[in-house]
DNA sequence: CTGAAAGCGCTTACAG
DNA sequence: CTGAAAGCGCTTACAG
């Protein structure tokens, strides 16, 4: 059906070594050649398969990036930005979504090491996710968010101690002393962390830090705001490790009837996406997703280009910001 | 590096044959060298090359969404629909972002087709794309929101004519005579369709309709919104035809002080993404993301099952359903 | 039921 | 600078 690189060479009088290496432009070919071949692309409609090309020469052209959220608009920048640098140099990124499952996440490297991918990107379910077969396969990966502690490996991250401390040190600040953390999966080092970060800003023994768990979706962050308002009656404020779950506990709030920062004050995390803002009073620690893909994207190229090599370092911290609410906001 | 069929054909004393037809479990092998095979295949961390299987055996396990905008929770939704259905089947997708640019939506075509794709499933960036290499090649294309008009294509989408009469009739019924309605791009027959059945319920010489068109994104609506509302004096109400542009709507009025629906009554589009509804005090006409991208998944499926056969019915209409904001919702 | 062999569409030493 | 030929790792008629 389709023209394959025989009938090119057929119809522009040369061999297939020819036209393979006028396509790919690595070895010199006179210029009339050239133009013959080019030519018979044009006229044929030519297109290169790059199944066969992978088949032949493998550390190629497609990536695999695995998150754990697809739907989570922080996941889809992150996405945004690997999409980009991957574009630039011709790279097909496909996308996977494991939902938090280490069981996905398991059968979508399967795919990615069958698919012959030349790197992975990939958003940990947790520090104990098993990627031995991707090592032994020599297939280089790029963790985002969260080192794993079974490998070492190039992570790129944004500092999630400083993360917490912006928040603690605000909070503390505004004179707070009760404070109600939500916090992500028991698991992940990320909101511990973050947790950590905050922590360090409230020592003293006339302070005190409670925290509840949540799954990192809005329901989660609702259902743990909501027993933390029920259950510490002198709760001064919340610290919120994620974005979908400063939202569940924002409608939870709302839904009560309290103001913030009147009744209770909040801090959140990565609330900087654009739809969103309309529903933000409230501050705000946030990362640059788009800038996590690219740079993540950027490392992988690197480690592809120093075939194996291990970068100097193996955390490439990003600085977070906290963003007060905008005047302009509204309750 | 890694083992090849070879290899398992040699530890475990049969042919490459042999071990082919187990792994795809097609032909009848006898028991005693099915299960030396799976030993062998244990025992050297066998994994099948999908880019060789796909060499010989095109049309394989692999589907190509392309969306406009991977940034906007609607699509993510279709996506996450169609990866499930996809899943299901064994099949992978990479996902394309055209950013609605016909020429980035040119490139993923290409790609898709390089990588030979055993189908695509496309939101157009307008109907005029020009999709004849996909024809040419042969491949199965589903399309999503809008039919094309070069082609006769499945297309999966809500009736847009019904959701603007949902909105028209709801306005209208409460009283409005003026109305603004945001609308996507001129090109795109989705937001003309949507304004059609808005309109449809405006007729009467005492009433009005004025449109202002925006980019699909935050900004536009911001923009246009303003606009409506600096040039409309007697404006009574808004009819926003996407989800961001809503967004945008609602900030707009948000800074300028003004209630909904005391100063101004609003009906958005695809408000329905759990993390939006608080800050969505208003009526909104929604679709169901999520089951679009599942039957755009089954549609194509069918297309390639029926090996290229035209389904009955080219254009597969979901409804729509008109959302009233919750008696929760703050404002 | 099983194997030897051809072939999918490219790329790349190897000669010339 | 160019071509003939081998080979990437599979699958599948074709024989037996």
């Amino acid at each position: 059906m389709a023209a394959r690189i025989q009938d090119v060479a057929a119809r522009a009088g040369v061999s297939t070594a020819t036209v393979s290496r006028v396509l790919s432009g690595v070895d010199f070919v006179s210029v009339e050649l050239s133009e013959r071949v080019w030519r018979a692309v044009r006229e044929l409609g030519y297109r290169r398969n790059r199944v066969a090309r992978r088949l032949r020469r493998p550390g190629g052209e497609m990536w695999a990036l695995i998150v754990s959220d697809i739907e989570n608009r922080f996941f889809t920048s992150v996405a945004r930005g690997v999409e980009d640098v991957a574009n630039e140099s011709g790279i097909t990124v496909f996308i996977g979504n494991t939902d938090n499952d280490p069981e996905r996440l398991g059968r979508y490297l399967e795919t990615a090491l069958a698919e012959q991918v030349a790197g992975i990107i990939l958003t940990p379910t947790s520090p104990d996710d098993d990627v031995s077969s991707v090592i032994s396969a020599g297939t280089p990966l790029v963790t985002i968010d969260q080192p794993l502690s079974s490998a070492s490996l190039p992570t790129v991250t944004t500092d999630h101690h400083i993360g917490g401390q912006l928040a603690g040190s605000f909070l503390a600040a505004r004179g707070h002393r009760t404070i109600g953390v939500v916090a992500g999966p028991q698991p992940v080092a990320t909101w511990n962390t973050r947790l950590d970060g905050l922590m360090s800003c409230f020592q003293s023994s006339d302070t005190r830090v409670v925290v509840e768990r949540g799954d990192n979706k809005v329901a989660g962050g609702m259902a743990a705001t909501a027993h933390l308002l029920d259950n510490v009656p002198s709760l001064d404020a919340l610290f919120v490790t994620n974005n979908l779950m400063t939202i569940g506990a924002l409608r939870e709030i709302d839904s009560r009837g309290l103001t913030i920062p009147g009744d209770i004050d909040v801090v959140g995390y990565d609330l900087n996406s654009e739809e969103w803002t309309r529903s933000v009073p409230v501050t705000s620690v946030n990362q640059d997703p788009r800038r996590i893909g690219e740079v993540a994207s950027r490392t992988l190229l690197d480690l592809q280009a120093g075939t194996g090599r291990v970068p100097s370092s193996d955390l490439i911290l990003l600085e977070p910001h906290l963003q007060e609410p905008a005047a302009v906001g509204l309750h």
